[in-house]
RNA sequence: GUCCCGGUAGCUCAGUCGGAUAGAGCAACGGCCUUCUAAGCCGUGGGUCGGGGGUUCGAAUCCCUCCCGGGGCGCCA
């Protein structure tokens, strides 16, 4: 209906153009708003007051000649000039009826559009570190990124979903010597610290670490047991005793691959990695969350990636060495000052690591990437994407959404989360507390880069409070109708139904249906600006716009036309709440 | 210090490209169940859009500046 009217438009001034009223070097941008007000019809343009300058016209007397060029149109029955120039159109009553028939043929499909002709786009999200189970921070830019593909999907895009396992590094080798000291306690073997401390302050100290070394050790017996005594000779002290924490578990680190040697530490190193991935793997499965790649760091180095991404950097002249080390000259793109790709010690570190990765995505041909990253690595951007353009590649290809964090309130008290202590709340946790539903749709329901105060009382609480139920209940409601006719003996005749949709003439009903001809917009406009949380409010109006008029008028009735009518009306209203529904990744009842 | 995000009703938040009288929900108050699910509906009150300048037909929205809250600024990942 927009489209059309901006046809007409459009028409209008290419005659006026053409008559020399207008000039014809301007920039057209045709602006079709809904009005707020029905005193000033359905639509309105505002084209006048914008081209009054370059028309050298007043606005309102712009305003004239163009709704005197309006070629003749069989939707529109009233044209009015308002204000300081708004051309408002009022439409003939039915012409939003159309759209009640458009979703019962469509169904499912109802919604959906080609607008992305097909551009392969790729959605990287979550890839949180395998070092422990995901907690409830990660959960949000699971139900996120997951929103975020499925819109982009629904609009026509060929959405590639990964996720980045950071199989190497350091931070892993903490996990490996974590569970390598719970597998010596298994073994029998105590930890001899000063005090009350009896494991290393930066370890990890999660149940999960026992459970890993509790396989180690049902697979292994004590093939890997060493002695305290070896393991602590020459070992850096620990913080509580007065040491460096980092250098004191860099020591245990180093003490396991020498005492395992390169074979038995891969093996305690793959035991943790897999067994953590496989637990990640199960939980955003459940959480409804899947992806088509679950792409190695690791690989990365053992293909020569990584490599290959610093040699380009130097023979580009991009990359330089001091102080033994090799830099990345990023502040010559923009960045506060150079990053290290290599350092002192030989290693590489992990931005070389994500230079290569981000490389490779572009090798691989998307024509967009979406990176969706915690608030916090928001410094990290100006870096990647200064690398980008030092390969020569097109830096504007990449997306980087930053996802603020998520709070969680019981009553008023917050929820603490640090994976290292191992006091923090997981998403498991969550899922199980508030129910996958409402994780999604809680985590969805603000914009991104908005805090989230994820309060589990509403998320939990049956009422109307929560608008998860608020939804939901109107689609349960339509469900529980249809139910009812049957029960009552009475049939639908949909095509009878839709033969008689003029008679749905109340405000109400005509609210109903001016909102659902809104549903196509709204999944586009949400896909193309990544934001979710526009899906949710307008669910929830839909929902109002439904139980207002649910609530004035009566659906089953005698009077069979009017009945089947209205039974049409609500059909529409339950596909397009179950449709919006599915892209939230929310479940749609039959009845509550 | 610098960079990013935020500041809109008592609370939690919408507000698309600059559009007409700034909107929801909750909370408060008052109504509606012999009738399709009251997990619902209707009504009332509630605002310096953080402050101040600017741009223009028009600013919550764009620009400048200041204030407040959160976060980032490693040869960690």
């Amino acid at each position: 209906m927009k489209a059309e009217l901006q046809n007409l438009i459009g028409q209008a001034i290419e005659s006026l153009q053409n008559d020399g009223t207008l000039p014809t070097d301007i920039e057209l941008k045709i602006q079709i708003d809904r009005t707020r007000d029905k005193s000033h019809g359905d639509f309105a343009c505002n084209i006048a007051m914008l081209l009054a300058k370059p028309a050298k016209a007043k606005p309102r007397d712009l305003a004239a000649q163009i709704v005197a060029a309006l070629p003749a149109s069989d939707i529109v029955t009233n044209v009015e000039i308002a204000g300081p120039g708004f051309i408002n159109f009022f439409l003939v009553s039915d012409a939003q009826l159309a759209v009640v028939g458009k979703i019962l043929a469509a169904g499912e499909q109802f919604g959906r559009s080609s607008k992305g002709a097909g551009k392969r786009v790729q959605v990287e999200f979550v890839s949180a570190n395998p070092t422990g189970p995901l907690h409830v921070g990660h959960g949000r830019g699971a139900a996120y990124g997951a929103t975020v593909a499925d819109l982009l999907e629904a609009v026509g895009f060929d959405v590639h979903r990964e996720y980045y396992v950071n199989d190497a590094g350091r931070q892993m080798d903490i996990l490996a010597t974590s569970v390598w000291l719970r597998y010596l306690g298994l073994c029998g073997v105590e930890l001899e610290y000063p005090g009350e401390q009896d494991f290393p302050s930066n370890g990890y100290k999660g149940d999960y670490v026992w459970d890993i070394a509790a396989t180690l050790h049902r697979e292994n017996g004590d093939a890997m047991q060493k002695s305290w005594t070896e393991i602590s000779e020459d070992l850096p002290a620990d913080e509580p005793s007065g040491g460096d924490k980092e250098e004191h578990i860099d020591g245990l680190i180093n003490k396991a691959k020498t005492l395992l040697r390169d074979d038995q530490y891969r093996l305690v190193f793959d035991l943790g990695l897999n067994y953590i991935l496989d637990d990640i793997r199960d939980d955003l499965e459940h959480f409804g969350v899947t992806y088509d790649e679950w792409y190695s760091e690791r690989s990365l180095t053992d293909s020569g990636a990584v490599m290959k991404a610093l040699e380009r950097l130097q023979a580009s002249g991009h990359a330089y060495e001091k102080e033994g080390a090799i830099w990345f000259k990023s502040s010559d793109f923009g960045d506060e000052k150079d990053r290290v790709l290599v350092r002192d010690n030989g290693q590489t570190t992990y931005f070389a690591s994500d230079i290569a990765y981000h490389m490779d995505k572009m090798e691989r041909g998307f024509e967009r990437v979406i990176d969706i990253w915690g608030a916090d690595h928001h410094g990290y951007v100006p870096r990647v994407k200064a690398a980008l353009e030092a390969l020569g590649d097109d830096p504007k290809k990449l997306d980087v959404l930053l996802v603020q964090f998520a709070i969680l309130y019981r009553g008023g008290e917050k929820a603490q989360m640090s994976t290292r202590s191992g006091e923090f709340v997981t998403l498991r946790q969550l899922r199980k507390e508030v129910g996958n539903d409402a994780a999604r749709f809680f985590y969805v329901m603000r914009k991104s880069e908005q805090h989230l105060d994820f309060d589990l009382d509403l998320a939990m609480s049956q009422s109307s409070d929560n608008p998860m139920y608020y939804i939901q209940y109107a689609h349960a409601r339509v469900c529980s109708m249809l139910r009812k006719l049957e029960e009552k003996g009475l049939s639908y005749d949909q095509s009878n139904g839709l033969n008689n949709l003029a008679m749905l003439d109340t405000d109400h009903e005509q609210a109903v249906m001016s909102k659902l001809d809104q549903y196509a917009e709204v999944v586009e406009n949400a896909a193309l600006n990544h934001e979710p949380h526009q899906l949710v409010h307008y669910l929830r109006e839909l929902a109002n716009d439904f139980h207002s008029w649910y609530n004035a008028h009566k659906v089953i009735i005698d009077e069979s036309d009017l009945r089947d009518a209205r039974l049409a009306l609500s059909q529409a209203v339950r596909q397009v709440t179950a449709n919006g529904l599915k892209l939230l990744g929310v479940s749609a009842p039959e009845s509550m």
